[in-house]
DNA sequence: CCCGCCATTTTGAGTAGTCAAAATAATTTC
DNA sequence: GAAATTATTTTGACTACTCAAAATGGCGGG
């Protein structure tokens, strides 16, 4: 059975492919997982012997089938504890993360199909991430972002693609929750700033990192 | 932190402290945990080191004041993951060790607490075993079992001291849960037999070892 | 074409936990 | 009161991960 250690590193390269297709460099492993790159390059070169990824030297890895199997199995149960945290124990979406971070190594087939079942197979979790399916199918579509959509256009947020705790609470904070729909008035590229319309609420100012992370999909 | 070695070291010396009062043979501690002697003796080494334990050479170990407390909350984790397992994931009681064994170590003590309030503060869990009390009060009675109580007399079961699966298998087949009521008919010590009657059923041999992992009290 | 920068890889070393097998104590057994 | 048996400890070695720091390779600018 795969150590801890193994299920992060490929559960984030699983991450990582989504943003950066094509080889995921080992700097941004080596910053996701917080270790020095030294460490990735030895991890690696074990993963490839175990048939899990592919290294090219200097140009960065990817995972194999095999390990692309296990890497969607992690980030199943880590997305189906995250929606159990919040719906049964009413966790706040800002929690779940570092929780689920530990249970995801913890959790058998067995227990994760329980949970599964409870929550009624849900499709996404609470920050609108796609959920694995148990055969390992991920829906996960391209969508616009505050950053990118059309202005004026009234759109409906649909996920946040960002973990961090303080950025989900003011998120939370100005009813930018998935699901919520909202207006794009304003984008100043030169000053890197967006600015937001929801319905009752005062005009938000985000910056175009900020407003990347969160996708929104035509409303109606 | 500790590691999730150092967790199971300190709940199994709990554990084995309960039946072996005094210091637990290092053996014990070995047979508990699958691991060879000599990696017991270098473990609570350091776990003497580090005042989780006191060590009397070719005698044994004992928890501390510090050791207790933290063995206290793991069990407390197990137990009331177990408790979840059964009541709220339906899972079999026979099945809830196990997957307990590696939870405990995953789950945090916000989370631990959400479970304990959705569960209604259990002071049981569904083997019967008392659940350590969040500032680790642990309430454990010493009970009859069904090879010391005294004959004919009808006595309530309150809680199976034994993990294994098979053998709680074996119990729910025969309605020996905690909370049942039985008799015990006869007592052979030569033989090493035990015969209980339940209402309703037919008389049940038991081997006296397996009669004395049933814990029960004087019915009404 | 060469220089320098930056990412990556190597090298050397350390921690945590484990086992196999030999050495040593402590208990029984005779 | 030895001798034999059994429990425990020591020793030496191995795996999995990690870091610090030095070496290396690939470009991009000149
Ligand atoms: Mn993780
Ligand atoms: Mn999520
Ligand atoms: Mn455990
Ligand atoms: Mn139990």
């Amino acid at each position: 059975m795969p150590s801890v250690t193994v299920e992060n590193y490929l559960k984030h390269l699983l991450l990582l492919a989504e943003e950066t297709d094509g080889l995921v460099p080992m700097g941004a492993l080596s910053a996701a997982l917080a270790v020095v790159p030294g460490t990735v390059t030895t991890m690696v070169k074990s993963l490839a012997a175990d048939g899990l990824v592919v290294h090219r030297p200097r140009q960065g890895v990817k995972l194999t089938a095999a390990g692309r199997r296990l890497a969607l199995g992690v980030l199943r149960k880590h997305r189906l504890v995250e929606t159990f945290l919040v719906q049964v124990l009413k966790m706040h979406w800002s929690a779940v993360n570092a929780e689920a971070e530990q249970l995801e190594h913890a959790i058998s087939d067995t227990v994760l199909d329980r949970l599964d079942a409870l929550l009624g197979h849900p499709s996404t979790d609470p920050h609108g991430d796609p959920i694995p399916s148990r055969l390992g199918k991920l829906h996960s579509q391209v969508y616009a972002t505050l950053a990118t959509c059309p202005l004026a256009r009234p759109v409906r947020l649909v996920r946040i693609t960002e973990q961090s705790a303080e950025f989900l609470q003011f998120a939370e904070q100005h009813g930018l929750l998935p699901g919520a729909s909202a207006r794009v008035t304003d984008r100043n590229l030169a000053a890197g700033l967006v600015t937001v319309q929801r319905p009752r609420g005062r005009p938000l100012a985000l910056s175009l990192a900020a407003a990347g992370r969160i996708l929104v999909e035509p409303a109606r």
